[in-house]
RNA sequence: CCGGAAGAUCGGGCGGUCGCGAUGCGCUGCAAAAUGCGUAUUGAGGAAAGUCCGGGCUUCACGGAAACACGAUACCGGAUAACGUCCGGCUGGGGAAACCCAAGGGAAAGCGCAACAGAAAAAACUCCGCCGAUGUCUUUAAAGGCAGGCAAGGUUGAAAUGGUGCGGUAAGAGCGCACCGCUUUUCCGGCAACGGAAAAGGCACGGCAAGCCCUAUCGGAAGCAAGACCAAGAAAGGCAUACGCACGUUCGUAUCGCGGGAUGUUUCCGACCCCGCCAGAGGUAGGUCGCUAAAGUCGUUCGGCAACAAACGACGCAGAUGAAUGAUCGCCGAUUACAGAACCCGGCUUAUAGAUUUUCCGGCACC
RNA sequence: CGGAGCGUGGCGCAGUCUGGUAGCGCACUUGUAUGGGGUGCAAGGGGUCGAGAGUUCGAAUCUCUCCGCUCCGA
C-alpha cells in the first residue's frame, strides 16, 4: 500500500461511524471512529472529513478541511487502526489554533481510540459486518 | 497647505523544505489501458458572490408566413455578437463650483382612481363673500330689501381652470394693455431629441400610465443535474394491418399506403422529418465525453470628442467531481478587508481593511 | 450548481391582484358567574407588515436592490 489516504465518500458510511462509532471531542475538532462496514482485499483505514454551514462561509470551510487533512496525513499512518473508518469533524476554533496544539489534540485522540480499541481483538472486528 | 469632485491601478512580496490537483516526458509493462515512481511546467477573484439582464452551446421532429395572447424595453444619436450595458448629447432638478441625480414616450383613443377635509375633485359650480350702477319695492331723504351682476378675496386639501403690474368698473373679470408662461403656425440651426427668432390666439388642454391601456421595438421553451456514449441489471405481454410459412393455432419479419403528430394558441404553405397503438418491467448513481483556445490577454501604430473599431507583433493562461493551494522557517511590510472557479463569455448589482496615482473645483499663503 | 416559492401580534392565517380603516381564530390580561377550577359571558392590551431605496399627496399593497427560510431537479 501507498502512504496515501483512502477518502469515505459515501453518506451512508458517514452516518455509520456517527451511529456506531466512538466519540472525541477536542476544541479544534470532533474525532469519531468506528470499524468499517464495508470489507477491502486489504485491510486499511479510511478518513472522512467534514466541515458544515456553522463553521462559517466557503473560504472558511475549505480551510478548516485543509488545516486538518495537514495534521492527519501525518499523524494517521503512525496512529490510526487498520479496519477503521475516522470521521474529523471541524470545530471553530481549528482556524486560528496554531498548528502544534492542533498536532498535540490529534495525536491525543488517536490514542485514546487506540487504547479502547485494544481491548476487542482484531479479528473480531473485521468480521462483524 | 486645507476642504471637495470625478476616475484609474493594486489588493501582500521574495527565497528554502515536506505535501496536494492537472498536463507533458521517461521508467515499470509482450502491447494497450490502468497503477506506481521520477522529473519539468502550471494551479482561484476583483468581485470567483447574488443569479438581475444579454449571448454562445445542447436538447425539444425542420423551415417560412399571418393574426391573437403573454412578457420585456421606452428623451435623441452612436457603440456592440447582444443587452435593461457603455459612450456622447438634450430636457428637468440639486450644488458656490468641479460635478452629481432622473423608468424621462402618449392623459384632445377609451376605461378607471382621488380616503378625510372642503361649497365644489373634473362636470362645471357658488358656502362665506363683494356689488346692488340698472329695474323695482319701502322710505321725506340717506339707507335697506328683492330681481340681478361678479368670481377679486376667504375656507379645505397633495392638487381648485394662468402669474405680476397698470388701466377699467357699481363690484369685478384677459374685459383691455405691458412683461413672463402656454398653445398654434412659419422661418433659421441641428442627423435627431431639442434650441433660437417672428407672428397669431385671450388661454381652450388639471393630476395618476412603477392602474388597465395605446403606440413603437424586441422575444419559441428549457437548461451542462442540458445532452451523447459505454458498462451493469431487469421484464410480460395483448391488439391492428401486410407479408412469409401455414387448413387453423403457433412462430418470424415489417409498419409502405391510409392515418396521426409540434415547442404559447389558431390558421396556412413547403419539405417529407418523426411515429404502429395499448399496457407493463427494471434502474436511484458506476465510467468516458461535453470540459475549456476564447466576441481571449498584453503592446505598438492609425481612425474617432468618446464607447469602440482596424492592422501588425507577442503570449499560450485552473479544469476538480466527498471536489486540488496546506504546514513550517528567514527577511521586508503589516494587529491584512470582502471573500474560493464547477459549461463558457459581455454587463449590472451587492460586500470590501488599506495602498498608489491622474485630472479638475473652491479657499488661504508666497512669487 | 441550476430552478421555483414564502416572510403580517406569542402561534397559525386573511388583507397585496384593484394604494387611503391592518383584521380573524387560538393564546394572554382584567371583570363577571362558582366554595374553588374548567366551560360560558363582557371588556382590554399587544404588530419596525423581513431590511433599505424609489414612484405617489399617501405604500403591508406598485417598482428595484439586499437578508433569511422552505421546496424541486439526472
Amino acid at each position: 500500500m501507498s502512504d496515501k489516504l483512502i477518502l469515505i465518500k459515501k453518506r451512508p458510511d458517514f452516518l455509520h461511524v456517527t451511529r456506531n462509532g466512538r466519540k472525541v471531542v477536542k476544541s479544534g475538532f470532533v474525532l469519531q471512529a468506528a470499524s468499517s462496514r464495508r470489507s477491502f482485499l486489504t485491510p486499511v483505514y479510511r478518513i472522512g472529513y467534514t466541515a458544515s454551514k456553522r463553521i462559517g462561509n466557503a473560504v472558511c470551510r475549505n480551510r478548516a478541511k485543509r488545516r486538518l487533512r495537514a495534521v492527519c496525513r501525518v499523524l494517521l499512518p503512525r496512529e490510526a487502526v487498520i479496519g477503521y473508518d475516522y470521521v474529523i469533524i471541524a470545530r471553530h476554533a481549528v482556524l486560528e489554533m496554531p498548528y502544534q496544539k492542533l498536532f498535540k489534540e490529534l495525536k491525543f485522540a488517536l490514542t485514546e481510540i487506540k487504547q479502547e480499541t485494544d481491548d476487542v481483538p482484531l479479528f473480531a472486528k473485521n468480521t462483524n459486518e
